[in-house]
This record gives C-alpha cells, structure tokens and sequence, in this order.
DNA sequence: ATATTTTTTGAACAATTGTCCAGAAAATTT
DNA sequence: AAATTTTCTGGACAATTGTTCAAAAAATAT
C-alpha cells in the first residue's frame, strides 16, 4: 500500500464520519422539529427536545454548540426543504397563468399541511427583532424565498424587480391567513387562494 | 343627610378609587412596556419590569393577574394610541393625494421613532400562534388596525372592501423595513415610504 | 482479543422563573 | 386619635432552565 493510498482511505474515512454525524444532526433535528413547531421557541426546552428524541440532553450538546445553535438549525433545514418543494412546482413546463395558479396552490396547501411547522418560522423571525443570534439565519432563508417568487415572477412573465414586494405581499397574505387557520378557521387555506389570485391579476 | 345623598357619596368614593387604580396600573403598564420593548416577551421577568417600575414584585400580581394579563395589557394600551395618534392625521381636510401621503410619512416616523415598541407588536401576534391567551388582545388590536385603513381608503375615495388586503399590504412593508432598520439600515423609513407610495398609485 | 476512539448518559450546577403570602407601611374612615 | 382598609414589600417556594462533565457504553481500529 502507498503513501497515498493511506492518504486516500483516511480521508474517506475522514469524510464517512463527518457524513454519519450530519445524518445523525438531521434526526435529531427533525424530532427538534416535531416538539418546537408544538410549542415555539421560548416556550421548548432542551430536555422536551431530548425527549421527542429519545436522547439524553447532554447528546444535544454533542451535536449542537447550543439551543439557539439547534434552533437555527432546525429552521433552517426545514424552510430549504419548503423552498425546493415550491420551486419544484416552478418547473413544470405550463401556461404562465396556471402555473401562478398551482403557484398558489401550493401555498394554500402548505398552510394546511406545515401550519404550525410555518408558525415556527415566523417565531424565529419575530426573535431576530430581539436577539442578533437569529439574524442571519432568518436573513438567508428570507433572501431565499425572495429569490423562490423572483424564480415564479420570471416564469410568468413579469419583471423581476417586482420580487420583493410580490413576496412581501404573499408572506402578509399567507400569515394571516395561516393565523385564520391556527385558530380554527378551516377554510381559510381556500380564501388565501382567492384573494392572492385576484390581487396578483389585479397587479400583474 | 338624605338617604340618596349617601348612595350617591358611596358611588363618588367608589369611582374615585377605581380611577385612582387605573391611574396606577397604566403608569406600571408604561414602565413595564419600556422593559419589554427592549428584550420582547419570553425574554422579560416579573423581576425586570419590577425594577424597571421601581416596585416589588408583589406590587405587579396587586395589579396584573398574572403575566399574561400585564402584558396584554401594556400591548393594548400603546397599540391604541398608536391607532388614535394614526387617526389623528386622517382627520386633516386635505386633498386625497396630500392626505396618503401624510398618513404614509406618518408610517414611516413611526418605524424611526418607535420601532422597539412595535417589534413588540410582533412578538406578541406571533406568540398568539401558540398561545390562546394571546388571541384575543391580538384579534382586537388587528381590528382596529384594519378599521384605521378602511377610514384612510374612504378619505382617500378608495372602496372599503379593500381594507384588509390593503392592511396587510401596509403591514408587510411595515414589519419588513423595520426589521431592516432594527438591524441599522438607517435609510429604511424612507425606502419603506417610497416603496409604499409607488405600490399605493399603483393599486389605486 | 485488546486497545483506542467515538458516542451517549444522566446527575449536578447555578441561575432564573412566576407565584404566593404574612406582615409592614400608608392611606382612609370613623 | 384610633380603627379599618388599602397598598406595598420582599423573602420563601417549587419548578424549570441551559450547560457541563466524569464515567459508562458502544463502535472502531489494531
């Protein structure tokens, strides 16, 4: 065996490793999510996290540096997963207006499947008005899903500059609506549709 | 001394003495919100508000039931002012055009002038997605936010049916610059009015 | 099989939390 | 001036928090 077989194989080893750790990072993130989207930021401790786990509460600390390093991660996993599930959407080859239309679909059905997994991002962001630690975790995901409606907006044929104030205008409509939900109101997912349809014909 | 007379006296004393009280709990209420203006809900203790009003802790539970009743208090209290001070300018008899764009500078001081009071708005809409307590002082406050805007369309020869679309319209600029200001972009509360502007002519 | 490294445990720690309450202080009534 | 009521205090309470860490367990390497 050579020098840089050595070489090789240990940094395969190396990479096996780190690749079995980030599994392991994500498992406990996701059960992470399943007590958090529950019971929100504040109010979710590490051993409720612990628990939903399976897990001692000094593992968490193994893998993570601390709760707000659990936390942002979580988010962030989770929201990434809910940008590339909408852009899929984008990539059907459809008419400009029906593609707006299952553009909104889509919306409409993730507030009544992710409801309280969507509240929990509006708690983080809501956190990083107080706490710097969340800043740029909630900056990045924000600037991706400006990005997802720039993405949408090209498609239909409408100026891309437009992308801020058309996603602004979709998170108001979706908070409130998700809101609506949260509180009982089931048709509210219906209603969103209704409106942002008629609003971004009346904008387009 | 008639009969009556000593009801009446019994009444006065009554009277005063509840005014007296609420004098008392609104000056708590405003020392309480300048605690949690600066660190936000989950993050402020019966302790720090305590201190910051220059009382025991006791003295809070004479007044307040509870935390959750101080603060929905303290939210209430200065979200309707904040309503009274917006209505102030819409009762100006100036033309429709002059009229929005006061309303909207008025905004936009706003965002400069007490952005810490409003991150705390937020806060609390948001823990409303967890807490029920919350959803009551939350609804109300964003009735009369929506109330505010039906009156700025009707001055402005707007049909009121737009009132919530254009609230949440208003809404989402709002929170978005000033979340950019609360991170130092002093330029927001101009950008915010610019923005605004544009998108208001073009609905309009 | 043994040695080494990685992973996991859960008890211990100090700090903080909301709430309660007996008694002091202040205000009001008689 | 005495009695009564209202207001306020601040220590005590039990519960909970994030974090640390020595030791055990499991996995991997020799």
């Amino acid at each position: 065996m050579t020098k840089l077989d050595k070489i090789a194989r240990l940094a395969e080893k190396a990479e096996a490793k780190s690749a079995k750790r980030a599994r392991k990072k994500d498992e406990l993130a996701d059960h992470a999510i399943t007590a958090l989207k529950q019971l929100g930021y504040a109010r979710t401790s590490l051993r409720d996290i612990a628990e939903m786990s399976g897990v001692a509460v000094g593992t968490l600390h193994y893998y993570f540096e601390d709760k707000v390093d659990l936390i942002t991660y979580c988010v962030r996993r989770y929201k990434v997963g809910f940008v590339a599930d909408m852009g899929s959407i984008l990539e059907a080859d459809v008419e400009p207006e029906q593609l707006a239309d299952r553009f909104i679909k889509g919306l409409a059905l993730s507030i009544r499947r992710d409801a309280e997994t969507h509240r929990l991002w509006y708690d983080i962001r809501t956190q990083a008005m107080f706490d710097p630690a969340f800043e740029e975790v909630v900056a990045d995901i924000e600037d991706g899903l400006i990005n997802l409606v720039a993405t949408f907006l090209s498609r239909t044929g409408v100026s891309q500059d437009q992308a801020r104030p058309t996603y602004l205008m979709l998170d108001s409509f979706f908070r409130f609506h998700l809101q609506a939900f949260l509180k009982g109101d089931r048709d509210a997912p219906a209603q969103f549709e209704a409106e942002v349809s008629a609003l971004l014909k009346r904008l387009g």
